[in-house]
DNA sequence: TCTTGAGCTTCCAGTGGCTGGAACCCCTAT
DNA sequence: ATAGGGGTTCCAGCCACTGGAAGCTCAAGA
């Protein structure tokens, strides 16, 4: 099938599929006329990255995913390494976005928020009131 | 002061601030030999943006906040609603992040994680399981 | 048969927010 | 005189695309 049918099914765009072929993640067949050609095993490797992405996974660690479900004998153990990895990113960006929000959120509690210029939110990032 | 101590006192690296410059965002006067030169009001303004980029605002969202900064009559009201703004794109953040913390953390509690080549992550990112 | 339009091809450039490196200048201390 | 640690500029690269131009191919309709 054409690139535009497998974008449809694998819900990637056209301009992503080429790129992750440009990069070397996802080789396609070429038709008679030069247009790509993809089979479903092709469809179903782009929706396997879709998804991987769509789940925080970088490029890079697609490639190894691709690799490691091409692979009939890896362990399971080494995709759980890689998955578990990606856990410990996430959670630490949750922290992370938490914290922020709190400082945040409590920025913009103690911002009246009127037409006066008096303004906690401005003067907490100017540093001119201690931080807690 | 030059660039160096400028970029100590701002938590700023020099090249972030030369790259602040040239896009616009803060500009510095400068010294007979050609260095850059700021005074301690400019890096109250590095500051500024550091903390500000630290809390999730974009560099564009900064060139805002500096000019309501430097804007003694605005309205508390202005600042008080980018902040808000940028508080519901991180509490989206948040909850995207836990969706996805959700269903990693499922692919990987269900993952054995042993020599075996069986592995649930494969199976859930591949879609040959019903995702739920 | 011709034309139209959609879809495909390649290639180049831009996004955001830096960051690294090269090549060079300047200033201070030894 | 020289060595070093600043500073300066500019160009390139990172990630993961995305937009756009110019040109090809194909199927359907007048």
């Amino acid at each position: 099938m054409n690139i535009g049918s497998a974008a449809r099914r694998s819900g990637l765009p056209p301009k992503t599929i080429r790129y992750y072929e440009d990069i070397g993640l996802l080789r396609a067949d070429r038709a008679a006329n030069g247009y790509r050609d993809y089979s479903d095993e092709d469809v179903h490797r782009l929706r396997f990255v879709q998804r991987a992405r769509s789940l925080g996974f970088s490029v890079e660690e697609c490639r190894q995913l691709l690799s490691l479900y091409s692979d009939r004998d890896r362990a399971s153990a080494d995709v759980k390494a890689i998955a578990t990895e990606k856990l410990g990113e996430i959670d630490r960006k949750i922290a992370e976005l938490t914290g922020l929000r709190e400082m945040l959120g409590h920025l913009v509690e103690t911002c009246h928020g009127d037409a006066r210029p008096d303004c906690p939110i401005i003067d907490g990032l100017s540093g001119t009131t201690t931080s807690h």
